[in-house]
DNA sequence: GAGTTTGAAACT
DNA sequence: CAGTTTCAAACTC
């Protein structure tokens, strides 16, 4: 189970933190008062979201302002489960609660100094409840009630992630322990952050707290370990997954005894431009919020309060934008016993959802950048800066550009298995991406970015309903703290194929400005099969692609490789795209839904919300959306003259038809499949045989010369007949027989080099 | 490929 | 909410 805090969870929209991978079986958080004031936001979304499952509220943020001098890397260590653990100097932080509780703190900042690996490195802080987490960074306490984890992410100097994770070692029964009586004991929600290598633009450092609720299993057995898991593209095991910048992810997904470890490999590349590439992701996953910093001093961490309805939506990244004055916020309570090992999965793992918000400043900033010569859509997303080093960011991303060592998170499966050990023990740990053999490589699934807009706070309210991944825009103009809420499918599609950089504010615009690459799928096109169907492009010419007539704006995606005109549903329109999404929403607040619920026990349930209208049609033509759907129509269509219903005949002989054509088809594609792969066996044997000659065909040996040869010896045997008066039945028997010999010489000569010599 | 039909979406 | 218009997909030729 994944445990979501309250007050991160707030902040987001329910379909966003909905997760279908997430299991309610975690007990309601009651104890913690941060928790319990971070009520989460009522949503009616009959989706299950995670927010409703935290206990401990959650705060995440991912940038950090401090000088990356405080973080010291003092070396690795090697952890049981193989992964290296980096040690750095400890960052003290202090939980505003009074009650004892563990806690992990993802310090962000300092990354020049990390390795080039741009690990996270997590240090186990044992600190005093009375201890200011603001201040006491660098410095490491032993608190008897809880044990206190520093990460040291990526990223900008000095921002400390803190990851509280609540103790319930000696309270079996605590309020917040999640899941406490089920059989996994081990729950985490995992932030991850990473920040701006960028420091010099970066105010004072900033104190994040990432709240993780966990399990209280102590008596369990096996170490419990700590897993970080990123949304990492689950096929391309090869490739590195670095987060630079902006990182982060929280993790949602918990490590089961059955389900095997996944990895959250967060690296930061120290470059002007980063990059991340966020690989694919297949199977479900879970909510993963990115709190992305901002460079907008002063300005109050923005929380992002979402309803987006996403439930159907794969992997998702959240980020939120925080600025760097924002306060940090430390919020569990919980007094746990930490066990000697514990795994914390960071999200993308399998049946992870993940939703990501990233921050945009204005629409300007978003850019589609097309590479001349690359297949890959580039999709740039700068955040407005302020600081001097616009210049940087403002530019657009080319090949020659990408070299600015940009973070990439690649779709490539990293794992990061990030040992924990007891504080009596381990003092700091570093996950190290797991590549090696052993380590379990996470199944990515749908990301979707949703990317923080200032512009349009009306929208907001409604973002329930919003289109999967719908980017909301912020108005030109407008502040840098917008939402952006990406296409679901655009999403999708730039998993796969097309990356999106998101450079945030002016911290990242810098020659070390943070610049997030996504790496994602082409509209429709990808190529990760059954995951996302391919659709057909578009051909619409008046509703620039901004109405519900336009599928792919219906369905919450950009129109990429469409035949539209005058094409408004992309990111260069995303304040025109955000409003029509708003005035569709206004319109029928479940415009973005999909028609067609999902029957619990298979497709005979499936029904058109809505039901169709149909006239002359008579529901059985694709005209008819419950036709077009293959479900029957119901009692909520107004059709006239329907024929889309169970015992009709005519749907019968339409269905009839269809399966015999789908026969017929599968039947010849089979028939030329099996041909041409006959054809080929065929050529294949034959050509050797014809030009080496060893093993030559039949006819080959059948000359001219052996022909005549042969019908010398046919005469010879009629003529011999003939001599001895042999009746004509005999004579016949006697060239029918010669005939024979001949041929079987013809045969028996075939197997030789030479010319084939008959001989009556 | 052009033209027609159709029904959902948008509009009034 | 009902009627009309607009629109793009589905369909036909």
């Amino acid at each position: 189970m994944d445990v979501v805090s309250p007050e991160l969870n707030s902040l987001l929209p329910d379909e966003i933190m909905d997760t279908e991978a997430i299991i309610m079986d975690d007990d309601p958080p009651a104890e913690s008062p941060a928790a319990s004031g971070q009520s989460q936001p009522s949503d009616d979304s009959p989706v299950p979201m995670e927010m409703d499952v935290p206990a401990v509220p959650e705060i995440v943020s991912l940038c950090s302002d401090a000088p990356p001098t405080q973080l010291t890397q003092a070396g690795t260590t090697s952890t049981p489960t193989g992964s290296t653990l980096c040690t750095s100097t400890l960052t003290s932080t202090t939980p505003k609660t009074t009650s004892s509780l563990s806690r992990v703190s993802l310090t962000s900042g300092g990354l020049q100094k990390l390795s080039a690996h741009h690990q996270i490195i997590l240090n186990k802080v044992a600190s005093s409840p009375g201890a200011d987490t603001t201040r006491s960074q660098g410095t490491t306490t032993t608190t008897p009630g809880g044990q206190q984890f520093m990460v040291t992410a990526i990223g900008k100097s000095g921002q400390p992630i803190v990851l509280q994770l609540p103790h319930t070692g000696s309270k079996s029964t605590s309020v917040q322990g999640l899941g406490e009586a089920k059989a996994n004991p081990q729950h985490f929600k995992v932030v991850t952050v990473s920040s701006a290598s960028q420091v010099s633009t970066l105010q004072a450092q900033q104190l994040k707290t990432v709240q993780i609720a966990k399990k209280t299993q102590v008596s369990s057995a096996g170490p419990i370990k700590f897993v970080f898991t990123k949304a990492v593209n689950n096929k391309g095991l090869t490739a590195q997954t670095s987060v630079s910048n902006v990182i982060t992810g929280r993790v949602l997904s918990t490590s089961s005894p059955v389900t095997p470890p996944r990895t959250i490999t967060l690296s930061e590349t120290l470059g002007s431009s980063s990059k991340i590439a966020i690989s694919p992701l297949k199977s479900p996953s879970k909510l993963t919020v990115v709190s992305v910093a901002s460079q907008v001093p002063n300005s109050p961490q923005k929380s992002v309060s979402l309803p987006l309805n996403m439930a159907h939506l794969g992997h998702q990244i959240l980020l939120q934008q925080s600025t760097a004055t924002s306060p940090a916020k430390v919020v569990s309570t919980h007094s746990t016993t930490m066990k000697p090992v514990q795994t914390v999965t960071v999200g993308g793992v399998g049946a992870t959802q993940f939703k990501t918000i990233f921050p945009l400043s204005t629409p300007s900033n978003v850019q589609q950048i097309q590479v001349p010569g690359s297949r890959f859509h580039y999709v740039r997303l700068v955040t407005a800066t302020t600081g001097s080093s616009t210049g940087h960011a403002g530019s657009p991303i080319t090949n020659s550009s990408m070299t600015a060592k940009p973070m990439v998170v690649n779709t490539t499966q990293v794992r990061m298995s990030v040992p924990i050990v007891p504080a009596q023990t381990m003092k700091q740990v570093v996950p190290k991406p797991l590549t090696s053999s052993g380590q379990v490589l996470t199944t990515q699934t749908q990301q979707r970015l949703i990317m923080p807009a200032t512009s349009l706070p009306q929208i907001q309210p409604n973002l329930t309903n919003l289109p999967p991944g719908t980017v909301l825009a912020p108005a030109p103009g407008s502040g840098n703290m917008g939402y952006a809420v990406l296409p679901a499918q655009y999403v999708t599609q730039l998993q796969q194929s097309a990356y999106v950089t998101l450079a945030s504010s002016s911290g990242f615009s810098t020659p070390t400005g943070i610049q997030t690459q996504a790496r994602l799928p082409l509209n429709g096109l990808s190529t990760s099969g059954a995951a996302f169907r391919p659709r057909k492009p578009c051909n619409c010419t008046k509703s620039q692609c901004l109405k519900l007539y336009c599928d792919c704006f219906a369905n919450g995606e950009f129109c990429q490789n469409c035949n539209c005109t005058n094409c408004f549903n992309n990111l260069e329109h995303e304040t025109d795209r955000a409003k029509a999404i708003k005035a569709c929403l206004d319109r029928n607040p479940e415009a973005f839904k999909p028609k067609i619920g999902k029957g619990k026990e298979g497709e005979s349930d499936r029904r058109h919300s809505k039901g169709c209208n149909c006239k002359r049609s008579g529901c059985l033509k694709n005209y008819c959306e419950c036709y077009e759907a293959k479900i029957m129509c119901s009692s909520t269509c107004k059709c006239v003259g329907c024929k889309n219903f169970e015992e009709s005949p005519e749907r019968k002989t339409l269905m009839h038809l269809a399966d015999a054509a789908e026969v017929r088809v599968q039947q010849q594609t089979a028939a030329k499949t099996k041909l041409s792969s006959q054809i080929s066996d065929l050529l294949t044997r034959t050509t050797p045989a014809i030009t080496s000659g060893g093993g030559r065909m039949p006819y080959t040996f059948v000359t001219k010369e052996v022909a005549e040869v042969t019908c010398e010896c046919l005469l010879e045997q009629a003529e011999q007949a003939e001599l001895n008066q042999q009746p004509q039945a005999t004579a016949e028997r006697m060239i029918l027989e010669e005939f024979g010999r001949c041929l079987m010489r013809i045969i028996s000569s075939a197997g030789k080099t030479d010319c084939p010599s008959i001989n009556c």
